[in-house]
DNA sequence: CTGAAAGCGCTAACAC
DNA sequence: GTGTTAGCGCTTTCAG
């Protein structure tokens, strides 16, 4: 119809038929030259090789996947993608797949504690995906399809963010160290009173960081109260209704520990408010690494994870048990790799001045 | 090896052949029932649908994509997932992709400014995916390739957040508008000396935003000069860097449109050090829409984008355009589909008490 | 070194 | 209503 239509031909992408046709070989041969096999005349690769240039051919990955029973394609499974640390952790997968050579179907569940997946099993399997990554942190029971449905899948599986679980190959934060590491933090820097606003304590890493704060308070011999810690949505405005009923619960706290910066930064902004000197009357320390809150009023202390990094070993390891499987079929050697928090000293906390800040 | 060995005739996926044979029937017949075709007999079909039931058998869209010559698959090209925007507006083309029964192949560059993508694109045709959303903003030259390899697709591709080129299909956040909409609501304010942090000019929409500053000034009969507007690249960092530039370029500066909600946060906090009071000596505006930006010493006025939107409206129009590609070839029909921003009225921008602030 | 035949799992087009 | 044949685009035998 349009000028363009001299272009169609080119618009139709070339069969490994149409290339050997052109080279005047069998298909057979075609194949051997694109997948690099030894066994041709150099002469005839050459000539083969030309005529794919020429013709701009690639190999269908579908029809390639069917016959090779194998896809280098990996089903990747998320949720809460317009948060900070899922889409980091997809921005690691993204990455060291596409450096280990395997393609992504991405699926996002529509909440955390979605517990009805066998569809979407289904569906990944339906695409012949080699393995899945489950980047869908625990929540509430969103684990419970683990006896149902697991033993069936005829993959592997990583799943990242989730609790001890044996037979499961698991990639997670040290959410509990990562709350002791907070808080004897601020015991070093000579607050006593501690208090911490927890993350949902539906969620499994709000509960380990919690524990990691009660478990430094008993070691330092400081009772930890229940009433010393509320409870947010990870939001800030969440941040803020929980920092206002717990220094109503605990008035005389001069530390909260907070379950992320999110939350971490309103209680800096708060206290800014209400005349609340940080660090002086009160010190702060959140969780995460935003840099953002590198610029808040007063900078914050933060437990940084590198949730990047997450996504990048996930990979690594599913891509190695999909390797294994395909070996020693039955060989399935599962672990669990712990990724270890880091303490980022800013200003936030830091009431004895004999530690020097670190980077920002 | 192990016990688990029993399961093992479960976790392999039966094919149509095995439904076929234990039904009793021709694959044909199975594959009648699987697509809802009228003609088959009640029985028959009840039987097939229990034998399916047992065996927990599902189609292979690999076969299905591979005979149809087409997948319900669609490649989706970002870039910077760790940055907010991209992040939400996959989220966005996550959940109206499975709305509308698509799979997504993910890819993401690199750098943004990535020019040569042709592998890209020949590995996404390669998984015959069905159409292409192309969600790279337009970052310096990484457009440059539509002249080269746009012809050759073959099939049809949706562009995010770039300028308007005839014959592509894109859809746009009308960034000028967005520019201006901010601008005259500093001057509505009453502020008159209005300086502009911009983000990296190499941007498309940094250059619009400015467009639309200069043009409210001049509508206003007001100068904009260079040495007025300074120039980020997004971060809070860089937004502190460029605030203090500002401020001694345009020592008696009385309002700054802030090129996004980051860097915005950065300016509110350099002001508050500074002594210098928000919004009565300086007014601040920024644009995005992040949720914390409320939760700042000033809540921070911003122009809001939806993203999400922007990547539902994305998967709406490649899914619409792959559906007339397959009825009428050849029947193009491309658009430019423009999202307005809105203004979001908080208090780092509040002069004038007339104006009551908009919700939180 | 190269080609012919078979088949991955499925469906379109025809028979019966 | 149902089965048969052919084939999507490729690779894996196995001949020659």
């Amino acid at each position: 119809m349009t000028g363009r239509d001299r272009t169609l031909n080119f618009s139709k992408r070339p069969t490994i038929k149409e290339v050997a046709q052109a080279a005047g070989v069998s298909t057979q041969t075609v194949s051997r030259v694109i997948n690099d096999r030894p066994d041709v005349a150099g002469e005839t690769r050459e000539k083969i090789n030309r005529v794919i240039e020429e013709l701009g051919y690639q190999p269908s990955a579908l029809a390639r996947s069917l016959i090779q029973q194998r896809s280098y394609t990996l089903g990747v499974v998320t949720a809460g993608l317009k948060h900070m640390g899922p889409s980091r952790t997809l921005n690691g997968i993204t990455f060291q797949s596409e450096k280990m050579g395997y393609s992504l179907l991405l699926k996002e569940l529509p909440r955390f504690d979605t517990e009805n997946i066998k569809p979407l099993l289904q569906n990944l399997l339906s695409h012949h995906v080699d393995g899945i990554l489950w980047a869908v942190p625990q929540v509430g029971d969103n684990r419970s399809w683990l006896n149902d449905e697991l033993p069936d899948l005829p993959i592997p599986i990583v799943f990242l963010t989730m609790e001890n679980h044996p037979g499961l190959t698991i990639i997670s934060f040290d959410n509990f160290l990562a709350g002791r590491m907070a808080t004897e933090h601020l015991l070093q820097q000579g607050y006593r009173r501690i208090g911490h606003i927890a993350g949902p304590l539906d969620w499994w890493e709000s509960r380990q960081r919690k524990a990691g704060w009660k478990s430094a308070l008993n070691a330092a011999g400081i009772e930890a109260l229940e009433s010393h810690c509320t409870e947010g949505n990870w939001s800030s405005s969440s941040g803020e209704a929980a920092f206002k009923q717990l220094l109503n619960q605990y008035p005389d706290m001069d530390a909260v520990f907070v379950g992320n910066d999110q939350m971490a930064m309103s209680v800096i902004q708060i206290a800014c408010k209400n005349n609340i000197d940080i660090p002086r009357d009160l010190g702060v320390i959140g969780v995460d690494g935003l840099s953002e809150s590198a610029y808040l009023s007063t900078p914050l202390t933060t437990i940084v994870l590198d949730q990047y990094l997450l996504g990048c070993t996930a990979v690594e390891e599913i891509v190695h048990a999909v390797e294994r499987s395909r070996e020693h079929s039955g060989h399935e050697n599962q672990r669990t790799i712990i990724l270890s928090p880091e303490l980022l000293v800013r200003e936030s906390s830091l009431r004895l001045r004999t530690l020097e800040p670190a980077s920002p």
